[in-house]
DNA sequence: GTCTATACTCTGATAGAC
DNA sequence: GTCTATCAGAGTATAGAC
């Protein structure tokens, strides 16, 4: 990517991750073509291509930001809070993560699909480190009879699983609820039930 | 697709099909191609015209076999059996789906990212209908306080999204566990525990 | 910095020999 | 029924004028 220096250029550097995120995320890599990512961005695909090299380098700027806002609000849970109210509010932030950015949802779903090929090194590395770090807090909370015991790796699978559904399939969560529903409105006390219910010591 | 007579044509239409399968699951629509599909076959790219007329034939015969194997184990869910049992063995049977055909669960995931443009039919029309079908009992059995009252399409929900992420997000899940895990060991036991927490009455 | 024109490659599909 | 050859269109990227 072109470093931006003046303000025309951080404007359409801007407009093309914008944009990018619109058609990637809708379309996945392949599916994309920088025509369409050129005229959602109001550039031409020369011009297009004066300020990202290549295709690649667009989708790879995405992917690159978008790992750090994935994984914030697992980082801010915090070990010495209240194990029940640590992981609910973990999971409110990411339904919200969810509700506010299901595009960014979207584009990680479909590079995980696809088996990842360009984001193998973070899942392998900084997203791994993370979930073990975290698992082994939540492990923590288990042997000290705070939280029900749980198998901690698959407890955040599942948390992930069950938020990130509503903005990668969308269309189907709005299909079968038919009009008139909020999803999200309705899946924020569905999963808050939900954990509570499954982390209760017993 | 060309309607089989000889065995070879028997043989020729499921190994396209097979194919198909593996590549689309993988790449997308837009991101596999008749090239690859051919050459998984074991056939000539024309040859594999001479089945089906068109790359988007190969994906619809696929695409159409698809839901009523999706939809079997909700099908199967019986109104007069226990409650929770039923929505136990549901989770299962859907879970082993996930385990056994991991490919079928991302072409379906692949679609409906995408916003289901080839599907869209199929989920306003039989899978809105079922799940309304099956919400309707769920609820009886809450009026009935034989398990704890939650939205019940959002359960319907949350077990797709628990039991698909094992395959749609098979290589995170793998990479996250680590070597020496078998995910689906794993989240059996994890699941069980989970909705049979949720369902209890209270 | 931005555009028009264009080179080159990939891909879906067809023609026609065997 | 299957293959070789090939077409037409789409798509990424570059050249070069302004």
């Amino acid at each position: 990517m072109l470093k931006p220096k003046t303000r025309i250029q951080e404007r359409n550097s801007r407009a093309i991750l914008e944009a990018g995120l619109e058609v990637f995320s809708a379309q996945g890599f392949r599916g994309a073509t920088l025509d369409q990512i050129a005229e959602v961005a109001g550039l031409s695909k020369p011009n297009l291509l004066y300020y990202f090299p290549s295709k690649d380098s667009v989708y790879l700027a995405l992917l690159e930001q978008l790992l750090a806002t994935w994984l914030d609000p697992l980082a801010h849970m915090n070990p010495d809070g209240d194990p029940v109210e640590e992981v609910l509010s973990y999971v409110r932030r990411k339904l919200e993560l969810s509700r506010d950015f299901p595009r960014e949802s979207r584009l990680f779903a479909n590079e995980i699909l696809q088996g990842a090929p360009r984001m193998m090194d973070d899942i392998a590395g900084p997203l791994k480190t993370l979930v073990d770090e975290k698992a082994s807090v939540l492990t923590r909370w288990m042997v000290e009879g705070r939280i029900a015991r749980v198998n901690p790796v698959h407890l955040i699978f599942s948390i992930w699983s069950l938020t990130q559904h509503y903005a990668d399939f969308d269309v189907q969560v709005r299909t079968v609820l038919g009009p008139g529903h909020d999803p999200y409105a309705e899946a924020g006390p569905f999963l808050d039930h939900l954990f509570r219910r499954m982390l209760q010591p017993a």
